[in-house]
DNA sequence: CAATCTGTTGGTAGCGCTGTCAATATGAGT
DNA sequence: ACTCATATTGACAGCGCTACCAACAGATTG
């Protein structure tokens, strides 16, 4: 026969149905739908559970009615301080409702994201906010067929799997070059790490704003799929240099190579903005107290986290947003290593 | 009567079984513990799941099991990048096993832990890590009374709830004023911000340092519970100099305000470190690339992310570790900043 | 007064998997 | 040939909860 029954002090639905009189069912509905249970029940039960210190069994749960309350979120970084912020969006939503969070991370690799997704699969989650819009032909199958809300976030593209929420990092670039452009600069050279697909959409944005004012020249180009840092700004800006000496801006995919370029400007003493511009991107919270203050493409990254954790809850309980595409644009922050150029 | 029967469309264990002409629980045996089974039916049943798709319910094989493959992780903060390399190394040897992580972000506060960690105990965690030493007592019942392996990460004290592996903020933060010390600084500030126990413990060993060498004076301390940042490292350095302009050194909690005090310094003409000696605590990567380079102490953070893992996933499998305290230390990273005064 | 409706409650069965133990097959030892 | 140990397999029941439907009370309606 089968194994032994439980352990009597064990707590279950059931023994908290029993100190209140009512069945089950009932007791289960309470944390289900109190509104409805009458005053009465949902009072004893709600004493009956304090009293005993009953813990729902989440995996018994989950089985008997098919579905789940956790919400999956695929990124592909948890050093970067850009998706940090974005988790700190979706934590602070999620945290507030019904719904847990399983992370995980891809380490910017589409094949352990697909990995990850079928992961995902077994637990069925209630709702689904992945990175980006690259995804391998399977894991966009697998998305399509999996019938729970799924959000992209970081960038908004063509044909979205469902809902989709972030900025076009073409354009972000783009605007960033116009403003470097309209200072007065010309030679403006790229510092690009990882070349992630969102850093090479931004490599675009920049390309195409060199080439509209008849100004690119790839020997300012200087990229790497190294994973950025501080130091790596360093190197690279070095590297452009002496690529192309008569250099007089640098437009840095993320912030943290526009700081590396700043003290490798400090340790040639090439003064900042006077002969070297300097502009970066995402716009963290150092570049307003560098000393000179650094110019930088603002994105919403809380922001976004938390509209896509709100999305997903939104849909998950039936309420579809009326536009399930939202950009939530950029802003240049002019700042003093972009001044005028004299 | 109950509910309508399974779509037959669904594969589940049963389905697999079937396609391999076995039993469903030598299928589940497949899955829990291969080399039980002949290899005739090893291979069976592995193809039959392959053809099949077939992806197995979490939810009921916990339930049936009575145990999950979830280690839940309990971290104070998402922004700071002190957590996430902790995080990248937890999450670097958790996936490349069978447990998946849970996590969780307690804002710093021990209530919003208490609360989390009861959440985590309806999910039968197979194991536990959480921050720090200073838990509610509330907490401290509920993480005695559970039934799994629990590290305790980030710092080291007296009565392990179980394991734990950290290094002491005392020590280290006093053989970072011990080097200031030794280069000829005397009059030497402290710069917080948060102030949670982790940094409380830092104040402590700065003020037992100064103490013993009859240097320790109040008004060069300057703290803030704020959420620290590199601004708020420039505005605390600028309170610091009002209280006490005489100030030759500055000990920061960390490298964002070290950052910041260097702008700061910076902005207002004060060499570094011929008028200023800076230190900071972490050694976060910008560190080395700043001018001048920033004095740190180093701590080991990827590595206590990776070793509390592997301490967790052994214990889970039977393995105790022989040493259930592990201090993984700090090195003072002796830099330009804190070269000996003149 | 019967018919209908709404609000509340309970009975039953089953979600998909695995622990326990029994049954059978196989090989070794006497 | 027989016993005993070991390897492999299967039957059974049940993990704790909820979907589905039925039932019933009381209110409302014609």
């Amino acid at each position: 026969m089968g194994r032994k029954r439980t352990k009597p002090d064990k707590i279950r639905l059931t023994e908290v149905a029993k100190l209140a009189g009512v069945s089950p069912i009932t007791a289960s509905r309470f944390f289900r739908n109190p509104a409805a249970l009458s005053v009465g029940k949902r009072v004893r039960v709600e004493s009956a559970a304090k009293e005993l210190g009953y813990v729902p069994n989440l995996a018994a749960r989950a089985l008997a009615s098919q579905r789940t309350e956790v919400v999956g979120v695929l990124i592909p970084s948890l050093t970067n301080n850009v998706f940090s912020d974005v988790l700190r969006g979706i934590y602070d939503t999620l945290d507030g409702s019904r719904y847990s969070i399983q992370l995980a991370n891809t380490r910017y690799s589409i094949f352990q994201e697909e990995k990850l997704l079928r992961l995902f699969l077994a637990q069925k989650p209630a709702g689904l906010i992945v990175t980006g819009i690259n995804q391998t032909a399977e894991s966009r199958t697998i998305l399509e067929s999996v019938d729970c809300p799924i959000v992209q976030i970081m960038e908004i593209g063509p044909a979205p799997v469902d809902m989709m929420i972030g900025f076009s990092h073409y354009d972000a670039a783009r605007a960033g070059i116009s403003h470097l452009l309209e200072q007065g600069y010309r030679r403006i050279g790229f510092l690009g790490a990882r070349m992630d697909p969102r850093v090479q959409r931004r490599f675009e944005g920049y390309q195409a704003a060199m080439n509209d004012a008849a100004l690119f020249d790839p020997r300012r180009v200087v990229t790497t799929s190294t994973p950025t840092s501080v130091t790596l700004g360093g190197t690279l800006f070095a590297d452009l240099v002496a690529k192309a000496p008569d250099i007089e801006a640098v437009f840095c995919v993320n912030d943290d190579l526009a700081l590396g370029a700043l003290f490798e400007c400090q340790r040639r003493h090439i003064s900042v903005p006077e002969q070297m511009a300097i502009m970066g991107f995402n716009d963290l919270e150092f570049m307003a107290s560098a000393v000179p203050t650094l110019t930088s493409v603002r994105t919403n990254r809380y922001e976004m986290g938390r509209d896509a954790a709100t999305m997903v809850i939104e849909a998950i309980e039936g309420r579809r947003p009326a536009q399930p595409v939202v950009d939530l644009g950029f802003s240049v922050m002019k700042r003093q290593s972009s001044a005028p150029r004299n």
